[in-house]
DNA sequence: TAAAGAATGTCGCCTGCACGACAAACAAAC
DNA sequence: GTTTGTTTGTCGTGCAGGCGACATTCTTTA
């Protein structure tokens, strides 16, 4: 069950354009920066790349996760103006560019892809209220799990625990993508684990109960740890019947 | 001097759609609710729409002020799904609405105006994502200032005290807009009128010197006041000179 | 296998600012 | 006119959480 709420721009559409290239970047290479007039859209296809802002004090928030199959860089497209955001590899990656002018003319003799495109952006746009939402209405913790619950849409595979994250994020990454600050993140991760909500499974954090977890962000609520003394049984598939909160 | 960074529809391109119904909204009126299907998108002729988030804590948060010429719900136009957000009017409001459908068609016939919605949707994803970083790095002065910086590029009107913002917005809705709550934009205004930043010329702030309100966002910046004895001089137009910092 | 570098886990201090409470000023309604 | 509602201004209190500091564990590179 691997969910992806993304549009993505066909092998066929690729293939209308010429003149494309495909390069590698490494980990921790920029496709892009923010400073720079942004020439060309990118299409990611292999690693994962962090679309983030810059503060003038260094803090940095990531506004988009990017994976394979997805498009960035689009939201400099209209103007020719600079990028405003980062655009920097998390692993290494294998990207295609598309130059603007090339992308503008097969949107305008395309409209399935403008819409397509149109699509994605109000996903983006959706997607950043709502983190914009989040960051003034929610206090940490509930930005955490919310982020998790998030993640666990797009990336979430069933396994006989609940539900694995299929992504590598450290600490300050998911920070980064909730406004908070590093220590706050493990701290809350390791409330989540204590209370036996959450659990990692080599590196990876898995979801018991997406019910029970889910409830913990409804507001009012006591918020008991579902297992407050002990470890959790993991080998019973059945440990979370009951937790319906 | 009026900006206007917002692409619009142009009257040809409505007058393309058919079966288009204008419809009057009052004051406080919803055009549309988080929570319903969005079947339609809206063109505001007259008046003014605020299109905000709501959290479960009854929290708001301003994701976008839409003025007249502007087009909005354009963020739920991809699936059918519900919306997000709320438009209220905040004044009595001129709104043409347009189905789903028929705007669809538009924009497969038409690419241009396809590109013109990118650049739209582009251009309030950029916004948000700005707003998004100044929530989370600055502090709420920073945020204030900032704000009304931006609102200075959209609405300033230059008067003989410097750039007048033509537009009546509350305390509260500022500190809507930027995340903090009323009594703190109340005290910040207070402060930056003290200093002699800003002044109110019948209920709309004046910015005195752009320039010396922009350096406050630099970080860093000692941040003294440019007048801290006696009020300003409002009869000196060249009273802002001198005091580039 | 050592050494350097990341990432995690934990603690305590300190402060920005949310929030409640209230008064004053203003606007709208009656 | 009076009344009612809205907006602005100001002051304490309280606490969430940012931040520095440091130990520990895991990972990478030489």
């Amino acid at each position: 069950m691997k969910l992806n709420d993304s549009p993505l721009l066909s092998h066929e559409d690729i293939a209308r354009i010429s003149a494309i290239t495909s390069s590698m970047y490494k980990k921790g290479a920029f496709v892009f920066q923010a400073g720079t007039p942004g020439k060309n859209i990118y299409l990611l296809n292999k690693g994962r790349i962090k679309l983030y802002r810059l503060s003038p004090t260094g803090k940095e928030i990531t506004q988009w996760f990017c994976f394979p199959g997805e498009v960035f860089g689009l939201a400099e497209l209209p103007s020719n103006k600079q990028r405003s955001i980062y655009a920097q590899c998390c692993e290494n990656c294998e990207v295609t560019t598309i130059p603007l002018n090339q992308f503008k003319n097969l949107l305008a003799t395309s409209p399935e892809i403008a819409i397509q495109v149109i699509e994605q952006l109000s996903l983006r746009l959706k997607i950043v209220g709502n983190t914009l939402l989040n960051v003034t209405a929610d206090d940490s913790r509930s930005r955490i799990i919310k982020l998790l619950i998030r993640l666990s849409k797009r990336f979430g595979v069933e396994c006989n625990n609940g539900i694995l994250i299929d992504v590598v994020l450290t600490h300050k990454e998911l920070a980064d993508m909730v406004g908070t600050c590093r220590q706050t993140v493990t701290t809350m991760i390791g409330d989540l684990k204590r209370d036996g909500y959450i659990e990692y499974v080599n590196h990876l954090i898995v979801i018991h109960s997406m019910s029970a977890f889910e409830a913990l962000t409804i507001p009012g609520q006591t918020n008991a740890p579902i297992v407050n003394k002990g470890p959790v049984q993991y080998t019973n598939p059945g440990s979370d019947r009951g937790l319906n909160i």
